[in-house]
DNA sequence: AGCACGCCGACT
DNA sequence: GTCGGCGTGCTC
C-alpha cells in the first residue's frame, strides 16, 4: 500500500530550492496535514528545522531513492493559505520573477513566519561555569558576534551541543477572564464579618449578577480585591477561571458615528450603475479631485456587501489616514479590517484573523491587502491607481494591479481603478476598451471652484536672500497670514536632498560604499547615506583642503523649515515629512493641530498633496517643481503632472477661492503648464506621443535587469554576456538597451549595471529569462546578483 | 541559508 | 604530518 507523502516548499530562497520537496507524513499527523498549513521540516544535512507550506500530496514513488525525512510539527489547525491564494502564487511565479517561497509569505502577515535559532547546551562543567552562568541553555541569536564564533568553535571540538530550533513567532494574545459558575453558592456562602474583602467581594458579584454580567476580567477583580480573595472564591467553585483569545485592536469603531448614504449625483450615478450591473471588464474611473469618487467606492462596495459578497480597497499607503479610513468604518463599522504598515505584527495579524474567520467583510489598505483572504470577493477598488506605491520594490516585485485583475476575474468581482490622473497605461488600455472608461467630470460640491494655477519662472525671480522661496510667493505667504488665513508648501524633494559642499574647494562628502552625496540630517547632526545607511558626523573642515568654509546645501524639507522661519520669522510653521511623521500618530497630530489653526504654514513633501481638506487654506505653493524632472526616467513628465495636478486640486475646496503658486525653472515644460490648466487629456495625447515615438509603454513592455557585483570590470563584463544570451533568445523586434550603469551606479560596495528590455510579444521572454537567473548558478557566477523586474516603475 | 566535503598553505 | 582557511555543491 503506498502512503502519501506531502510536498514542501521550504524557506529557503534559493533557485535550486525553488521547488517542492518530498516528506513523509507520521501517522499521527495523517488526518490533521492539509494543503496551505505551515510546516517545520527538518532540512539539509544538519537537518535544521524550516519553516515550509504543505502545496500538494503526492503517492510515495517506487523508485525507492534515498529515504524520505518526517514533517516534524504542523503549525496551523486549519490551512493559512486557500487554493485561490495557492494558485495565484503559481500565476505569480510566472510574472513576477522571485521564488514561490517569498511570494507565499508575501501573502500572509509577518507573524506567521517563523524564526529560527539555536539552542546551546553543554555537559563540559567548566565551560557551563564560563560562559553559560546560571542558565541550562543559550539562545544563538542572543549572542554578540564574537561569542557566537567561540560557540561555534566549541561546537566544533565537540564541547558544545547545538539543538536547532523554528519557531512560529505567533502568540496569541490572551486575557483571563473570571465567570460566575455557581450562583446559589455565591448568595449562600458563609464569610466572616473580618473578611472584609471577601464580603465585598461577594457584594460586588452580587449586584453585577443582578444586572445580568457573569463574567469579568481577572486582572480588574484583582486590582479591586487583591489575588487571595479572587483565589478564595475560585477555590470555593464559585467563579471559574479561563483564558481567551482577544484582539489587540478593539474599541477603535466606538468612536466612530455611522454615516449615510450621499445621493449621488447624475454622473456618479452612472458610474455606480454601469460597475454594478458589468463584471466582464475592469474600469477606469476618471475623475477629477472632488469629484465624488469616494461616494462611488463607498456604494459599489455597499451593494457587494448587500450581495452577500465582501470587497477590499486599495489606497496608497501615505493617504492610509485616518481620515480616510474613519469614512469606511461610519459606513461598514466592525465589517472593516485596516491593513496598513502602521500597525504592529501582532495587530497586523488580528486583522488578517478577523478577515480570515469571516468577521471582516470589508479590508481597506495598502499595496499588501490585496493577498487579503476574502472569500467571495464581489469589488475590488484600487484608489489613486497610478500611485508607484503600488508596486513592490523589493522581492516578490508584484504590482497590486496585477494581482487586483487576477483576483477579480477570480472571483468575478467589480474591478475599479480610480485616478484624476490615470497612469498612461491604464488610461491606453482604456482607450483599447480593455477597461471601461467612467468620467466624473463635476466637482461635488457645488461652491467648489477649480484654483486658479499661477506657474512662477523662477530664472526670473531669483531671490538673493534666498535660494527657496522668490518674493512673490514671499509676499503671497505674508499675505494670507496677515488676513489669518493658512499657506501649505509642498516642497518636492524626489530627487533633492540636503548636502554639504566645501566653499573652496567644492568638496562634497560622499559614501564609501555608494556612489551617492552623504545626506545632511540636522535634527541628529549626522550625514547619512540613504542607500545603506552609512553614518558619519559634520566635519568642521574640509577632509580635502582642510578650509573651514563648509557650506550647507540643498532643500532638504527641514533646511527650508529654517530659511523661511528666518524670512518670516512670525509665521508658525509645522513641517511634515518621513522624519517628523515616523512615530504611530504623528501624522494625524500635525494635521488636526494645523487644522486646529495652531500654525500659519504647512511646510512638507509629497504626503500633504494627499487627501487633505482644510477650509481655511487658501495659498499652496510648490517650492520646486521641477526636481523630478531632470531624473533619467521616463516617467519623469508624468510623475510631474500628477503631483501636481493632485496639489492644485488642494487649494479651493471649501468657499474660499484658493490660489496655487508654481515655482519652476522649466516654466515652459509640457507637464507643468498642462497641470496649470488641469488639462489631463491634453497631457495624456502629448505623453502618448512621445512613449510612441521612443518605444516606451504603454506602447512596449518593459524588462529591467540590474546587474550587480563588487567588481566593475566584471559586472560590465558579465552585462554584455547577458545582453548577448537575451538578444540570442529574443525576436528582431524586442529591444535591448545597454548596459548602463545605474543612476547610482555603486552602492553597499556592489556596482550595478542596468538593461532595459522593451518588447511587443516575446514568447520566449519568461524561458529568457530564466536562463538568466540560471547563471547565477554557474560556480563562476557566485557573487553576481541579478535583479529581475518586470514592468519597472522607478529607475533610481 | 547553512553545512559538509575537499583541496591548499602555515604551523606544532 | 594536521589544523583550519575558504571555494563548491547539496538540501526531500
Amino acid at each position: 500500500m503506498s502512503q502519501k507523502i506531502a510536498q514542501v516548499i521550504v524557506d529557503v530562497p534559493t533557485m535550486q530550492t525553488d521547488k517542492p520537496f518530498s516528506y513523509r507524513i507520521p501517522e499521527e499527523l495523517a488526518d490533521l496535514i492539509q494543503i496551505g498549513m505551515r510546516v517545520h521540516v527538518p532540512f539539509g544535512r544538519g537537518n535544521r528545522l524550516m519553516q515550509g507550506f504543505i502545496v500538494g500530496f503526492a503517492d510515495e514513488k517506487e523508485s525507492g531513492g534515498q529515504e524520505l525525512k518526517s514533517i516534524a510539527e504542523v503549525l496551523d489547525f486549519d490551512p493559512v493559505l486557500n487554493r485561490e491564494q495557492l494558485t495565484l502564487a503559481d500565476a505569480m511565479r510566472e510574472t513576477v520573477f522571485s521564488y514561490k517561497i517569498s511570494i507565499l509569505k508575501a501573502m500572509l502577515p509577518n507573524l506567521l513566519n517563523s524564526s529560527y535559532d539555536k539552542i546551546l547546551t553543554t555537559e563540559d562543567k567548566a565551560i557551563a561555569k564560563q560562559y553559560f552562568g546560571a542558565e541550562q541553555a543559550l539562545h544563538f541569536s542572543s549572542l554578540d558576534e564574537s561569542k557566537q564564533a567561540l560557540m561555534m568553535k566549541l561546537h566544533r571540538d565537540g564541547k558544545i551541543a547545538v539543538q536547532y530550533v523554528a519557531q512560529s513567532k505567533e502568540s496569541i494574545k490572551t486575557k483571563k477572564r473570571l465567570a460566575l459558575a455557581d450562583e446559589n453558592k455565591l448568595k449562600t456562602l458563609a464569610i466572616a464579618v473580618r473578611a472584609k474583602k471577601r464580603l465585598a467581594l461577594q457584594d460586588f458579584l452580587q449586584t453585577q449578577n443582578q444586572i445580568g454580567e457573569r463574567a469579568w476580567d481577572y486582572t480588574d477583580l484583582v486590582k479591586l480585591y487583591s489575588r487571595d480573595v479572587v483565589k478564595f472564591f475560585v477555590s470555593e467553585g464559585i467563579l471559574t477561571l479561563s483564558e481567551v483569545e482577544v484582539s489587540r485592536a478593539q474599541g477603535y469603531f466606538d468612536t466612530i458615528a455611522p454615516d449615510e448614504h450621499k445621493v449621488l449625483n447624475s454622473e456618479q450615478e452612472a458610474a455606480y450603475q454601469a460597475i454594478i450591473s458589468s463584471q466582464e471588464k475592469p474600469f477606469l474611473l476618471e475623475g477629477v479631485t472632488g469629484s465624488g469618487k469616494t461616494e462611488v467606492y463607498l456604494q459599489v462596495i455597499a451593494h457587494a456587501i448587500s450581495q452577500g459578497k465582501t470587497a477590499i480597497m486599495l489606497v496608497p499607503e501615505i493617504s492610509l489616514t485616518p481620515l480616510m479610513t474613519n469614512r469606511f468604518i461610519a459606513r461598514f463599522g466592525e465589517h472593516v479590517a485596516i491593513m496598513h504598515s502602521g500597525l504592529s505584527d501582532g495587530e497586523k495579524y488580528d486583522e488578517w484573523r478577523k478577515i480570515k474567520s469571516g468577521k471582516a467583510k470589508v479590508v481597506v489598505g495598502a499595496r499588501s491587502a490585496i493577498f487579503a483572504p476574502l472569500h467571495n470577493i464581489g469589488a475590488i477598488i484600487i484608489d489613486e491607481e497610478h500611485e508607484t506605491s503600488y508596486k513592490q520594490d523589493s522581492n516578490p516585485r508584484y504590482h497590486a494591479r496585477d494581482v487586483a485583475i487576477w483576483r477579480a476575474k477570480f472571483h468575478r468581482a467589480a474591478l475599479v481603478l480610480g485616478s484624476a490622473t490615470p497612469s498612461l497605461e491604464t488610461r491606453a488600455r482604456a482607450q483599447q476598451n480593455v477597461y471601461q472608461l467612467l468620467h466624473l467630470t463635476q466637482r461635488a460640491s457645488a461652491q467648489a471652484e477649480i484654483p486658479e494655477v499661477e506657474i512662477l519662472d523662477m530664472r526670473k525671480h531669483l531671490n538673493d536672500k534666498s535660494a527657496s522661496f522668490s518674493e512673490v510667493l514671499l509676499d503671497k505667504i505674508s499675505e494670507k497670514i496677515a488676513k489669518g488665513e493658512q499657506v501649505v508648501l509642498m516642497l518636492n524633494r524626489r530627487g533633492y536632498s540636503s548636502f554639504i559642499m566645501c566653499r573652496d574647494c567644492g568638496f562634497v562628502p560622499e559614501c564609501p560604499n555608494c556612489d551617492i552625496s552623504l545626506t545632511l540630517h540636522m535634527d541628529t547632526k549626522t550625514l547619512n547615506c540613504h542607500y545603506c545607511g552609512h553614518t558619519t558626523g559634520i566635519p568642521h573642515t574640509c577632509p580635502n583642503c582642510q578650509s573651514k568654509k563648509i557650506r550647507y546645501y540643498g532643500s532638504g524639507t527641514q533646511k527650508v523649515e529654517e530659511e523661511l522661519s528666518e524670512l518670516l520669522p512670525e509665521a508658525r510653521i509645522l513641517r511634515m515629512d518621513v522624519d517628523t511623521t515616523k512615530k504611530k500618530g504623528a501624522h494625524e497630530r500635525i494635521l488636526s493641530s494645523f487644522g486646529a489653526g495652531e500654525a500659519d504654514i504647512l511646510l512638507g513633501t509629497q504626503m500633504i498633496a494627499k487627501g487633505l481638506d482644510f477650509p481655511n487654506v487658501t495659498l499652496v505653493g510648490v517650492i520646486n517643481a521641477d526636481t523630478a524632472l531632470n531624473l533619467p526616467d521616463f516617467r519623469s513628465s508624468e510623475r510631474t503632472f500628477q503631483l501636481l495636478t493632485q496639489v492644485a486640486g488642494r487649494a479651493g475646496r471649501a468657499d474660499k477661492k484658493g490660489e496655487v503658486l508654481i515655482q519652476t525653472f522649466n516654466p515652459d515644460h509640457y507637464a507643468i503648464r498642462l497641470a496649470q490648466a488641469h488639462d489631463y487629456e491634453g497631457f495624456y495625447q502629448l505623453e502618448m506621443d512621445f512613449r510612441r515615438k521612443l518605444n516606451y509603454p504603454p506602447y512596449f513592455y518593459t524588462v529591467q535587469l540590474v546587474i550587480s557585483h563588487q567588481d566593475e570590470e566584471e559586472v560590465v563584463k558579465k552585462s554584455y554576456e547577458i545582453m548577448a544570451l537575451l538578444k540570442g533568445n529574443l525576436s528582431e523586434k524586442a529591444r535591448v538597451l545597454g548596459p548602463i550603469p545605474k543612476p547610482i551606479a555603486r552602492t553597499h560596495n556592489l556596482y550595478h549595471y542596468q538593461l532595459l528590455i522593451k518588447y511587443r510579444f516575446e514568447k520566449n521572454l519568461e524561458q529568457a529569462l530564466n536562463q538568466v537567473l540560471d547563471l547565477t548558478q554557474v560556480p563562476d557566477n557566485k557573487k553576481l546578483r541579478i535583479i529581475i523586474d518586470n514592468e519597472p516603475q522607478n529607475f533610481m
